[in-house]
RNA sequence: GAGCCCGUAGCUCAGUGGUAGAGCAUCUGACUUUUAAUCAGAGGGUCGAUGGUUCAAUCCCAUCCGGGCUCACCA
């Protein structure tokens, strides 16, 4: 029924990459229509200072890509995404999480670029944070250029645009000084020479500049220093920098944090000051901690990327970060298996509708970069999870029994994929349900009932059948005077599995074996597993 | 104070200009002997309030109420 060309289908697609997309496609065709029409659209992401990657990173730039991603539905004009580290920010205070605290403390002030690598392992700090960076983007894939701040000071890529803010030194001051508080107003410059002698960023009052000279004149400790704005003599200070940025690379399209919103705003201004055009922005929600509050580096509140994939696939993060940028969402463990389990439902309806007008709608088809390989999971992560909850198996193979038990057929081999959710959900099972576990010791009768179980299970050390497995548990349960019979079971799983209830433990048996649940209740019978047991 | 987001079933949330959806929870039944899981089914919502646009509003617009967050030092 969808007619129309592909790219028609693409300018009516409703998912938000597209109508991002879609705002630097307008924006195309407004500087066509003005005579400056565009070769290229930049994409840029930004990071702070201290460099290191986080979930916030990975958003960033995921859902970055996936605007670009959906330009080139758009249009033919090539779309670059560039990846900006601030390594030229002075030092402000010593991170408390790397080595060499003392040596970090002399340079304090100093660019990050400036500074020895605390780590020994590159150039500077600067290049270390910036080497974690590209590995981490690396890592998943994205299609980036790396830029440094210092790079493009330094080698005069910046000279024009810096001396544009030179030009209209005033209005950029006049621009930013409201924003301020009244302490910071008083020495407040675009710019932050580097100091010849000692190699900090100093914020320091400017009193005097030349436009052509294209220098600016400070003072510090009572004396006067005329250094270039030009070549990496100045910083600029950040609000004027992102605007300068922008300016000087041409960046069509950011997005960022709502902290920044006020931010955005007066780069804005500060941008069209120098004559340019400010970038189409979005500003996406912040993620928020268990309690609601907000995720902070410092606090260490929220989840890192690695605790999430060890816990879930890529591709779950992904799709958590395609859902309403706009929303702020609490990301938190809990979250995981839903998103696991919503991601699976948009690749099972992937691979219901192939068409392009369905494709474009569908998350899998930004997370797996246009071209999914829509594999079947005949298993929900919610199964496996309460499976290895219920069964306690701690093995792949022995929750791959259970499996086949719902999706006979299936394999590791035939379902790679669901083996991978195998693995996240063990895990699970390792880190949140096994500490909850609370075994208790068998009473006089239960430990005799117990002991004939073993014994019983030991003698059909072979035996496959679950339900020949379970006529035996239950013979033993009646035979040692059990009534309820249900006070037996409660008692195997109580004292063998450290849990009030199970799986039907005949099924159970015969797929772990009978000679190692044989085994397992005679170690519980033994105390091991009791609080305070030395293992 | 400024700005942003949210308000849909008991809970967590999807969703669309045309008789309301999922998961969990609850209840019933099946799985010829505990429970859980699994499967089948059921109940449950004036879609925050009011007004407007429309043939038609949960959806668009305005106002209000309620909840939350961000910013006003630095990046």
């Amino acid at each position: 029924m969808a007619s129309g060309s592909r790219r028609d289908i693409a300018l009516a697609a409703r998912a938000w990459p597209f109508e991002e997309a879609r705002k630097v496609l307008a924006r195309i065709e407004r500087r066509q229509k003005a005579g400056r029409a565009l070769d290229t659209v930049l994409f840029e992401t930004g990071y702070g200072p201290s460099g290191l990657p986080h979930i916030g990173t990975f958003g960033e730039v995921a859902r970055t890509s996936w605007v670009r991603q959906a330009f080139h539905e758009l249009s033919d004009i090539p779309a670059r995404l560039v990846a900006f580290s601030d390594d030229m920010d002075g030092l402000r205070k010593v991170p408390d999480n790397v080595p060499n605290q003392e040596m970090l403390r002399e340079h304090l002030g100093k660019p990050l670029t400036s500074i020895p690598d605390p780590f020994g392992t590159h150039g500077s700090f600067g290049a270390h944070n910036n080497a974690r960076l590209q590995a981490f983007l690396d890592r998943f894939g994205f299609s980036y250029e790396f830029f440094s701040s210092t790079d493009c000071y330094r080698s005069g890529l910046f000279d024009q645009a810096v001396l544009a803010v030179l030009g209209h030194y005033e209005e950029v001051r006049d621009v930013v000084l409201p924003t301020l508080g009244p302490e910071r107003r008083a020495t407040y410059s675009p710019f932050l020479p580097v100091c010849p002698r000692t190699g900090q960023v100093l914020q320091v009052p400017i009193i005097a500049w030349d436009t052509a000279a294209g220098t600016v004149v400070y003072e510090d400790e009572g004396r006067r220093t005329e250094v270039p704005v030009t070549g990496g003599h100045c910083k600029l200070q950040w609000k004027a920098d992102w605007a300068m940025r922008w300016f000087a690379l041409g960046v069509d399209y950011e997005m960022s944090g709502k902290d920044l919103i006020p931010s955005v705003e007066l780069s804005t201004r500060i941008v069209r000051i120098l004559g340019g055009e400010p970038p189409e922005t979005l500003s996406y929600e912040l993620f928020l901690d268990e309690a609601g509050q907000k995720i902070s580096k410092s606090r260490g509140n929220g989840l890192s990327v690695d605790e999430w994939l060890s816990y879930g696939p890529e591709e779950s993060l992904a799709f958590f970060m395609f859902q309403k940028p706009r929303a702020a969402k609490r990301l938190f463990f809990d979250v995981i298996p839903k998103s696991v389990d919503d991601y699976l439902a948009f690749v099972a309806q992937y691979r219901r509708e192939a068409n392009e007008a369905a494709a474009f709608e569908n998350p899998v088809w930004f997370i797996q970069g246009g071209s999914p390989s829509a594999e079947d999971y005949p298993a929900s992560f919610a199964l496996l999870l309460n499976l290895v909850s219920a069964s306690g198996a701690q093995d792949r193979n022995v929750l791959w029994g259970f499996i086949r038990a719902y999706a006979p057929g299936a394999s590791p081999a035939t379902h790679p994929g669901l083996d991978r959710l195998v693995g996240y959900a063990l895990k699970y099972f390792e880190d949140f349900v096994k500490p909850q576990k609370r075994y208790r010791a068998a009473t006089a009768k239960e430990r005799e009932a117990l002991a004939a179980l073993a014994d019983a299970l030991e003698n059909m050390a072979e035996q496959r059948d679950g339900e020949t497995v379970q006529n035996v548990v239950y013979e033993i349960g009646k035979s040692h005077g059990f009534e309820p019979l249900r006070d037996w079971f409660k008692a195997i799983y109580e004292v063998a599995l450290g849990q009030t209830q199970g799986p039907r433990f005949g099924s159970f048996a015969a797929l772990f074996g009978c000679a190692e649940t044989a085994v397992l209740i005679r170690t519980a019978l033994s105390g091991a597993f009791l609080p305070g047991a030395k293992i």
